[in-house]
DNA sequence: CTTGACCCTGTAGCGCGGTTCATGGTTTAG
DNA sequence: CTAAACCATGAACCGCGCTACAGGGTCAAG
């Protein structure tokens, strides 16, 4: 029922070296050994594992993801949670916000811009240098 | 009519060390020096900066605007800019796409969590682990 | 002549999230 | 018994874009 850390790692869709480098970040706690000193697995740290990497894909850092594990145990409450994930909704927000500026920004001048002829009164090269800081 | 590093630096908004940093980077020749030995940029060096501040502020990398430099001399075409800048465009969209589909993800979930109660089926907790690697 | 603002070089460090390497021990199949 | 596959540690390194020293030299004003 446990886990080396090879397939541990192969069940959560990563590497053995993301692993270890958790454990030093203390996101897992160290396991219990083999008597040959290798690192064994109870089946509940794939569920942590899967948890981590889930949350590190909806946006969350390393530091957000630690807080929501020390509000998991032992006893945290929804709010808390519903906070922290808050938390990234507007940071997410925010950074979608200031991309989506800057993509308009740059369609603007690519639409300007025939493609053709020399640089000389490129859209492009002129807007950039006639923006605003 | 020429600058001196701190007063380029303040021209462009930027600080000095980025200025040297840039010139370690290729991305500024370096200047002739006074007999001092410091740096004295003509004005040209101002407007190339300016250039780089804001192409920075438009989401290109530093080696994507080394690339929009090499282009505009000796003699670059705009279906080339155009290109790069059609490039960047592109990388822009992509992640927010990507972001946008997180972000709709993660409010799915807030929007399902009462923020009452201890964390046992927490819709926020649970669906992270449900979700699809 | 001294003070202070400015400039120089070279090197190291930061934050983030890992990745790679060197060197060696353990376990299992044949 | 050997070879292959797996695991261990500690340290260094990656990309990105700066930022921060430490320890000096230069220059203009008073």
């Amino acid at each position: 029922m446990d886990y080396l850390i090879g397939q541990l790692a192969k069940s959560a869709n990563t590497d053995i070296e993301t692993i270890r480098f958790y454990e030093r970040r203390g996101l897992i706690p160290a396991p219990p050994r083999t008597s040959g000193g290798y690192r064994r697995y109870p089946a509940a740290e794939a569920d942590r594992l899967r948890f981590i990497r889930r949350a590190k894909n909806l946006g969350f850092s390393l530091d957000e993801i630690t807080e929501l594990l020390e509000l998991n145990v032992p006893k945290g409450s929804r709010a808390s949670v519903k906070r922290v994930a808050k938390q990234r909704l507007d940071a997410l927000d925010q950074k979608i916000r200031e991309m989506t500026a800057i993509r308009e920004a740059l369609a603007r001048l690519i639409q300007q811009c025939s493609g053709r002829g020399s640089l000389k009164g490129c859209p492009i090269i002129e807007g950039v240098l006639a923006q605003g800081a």
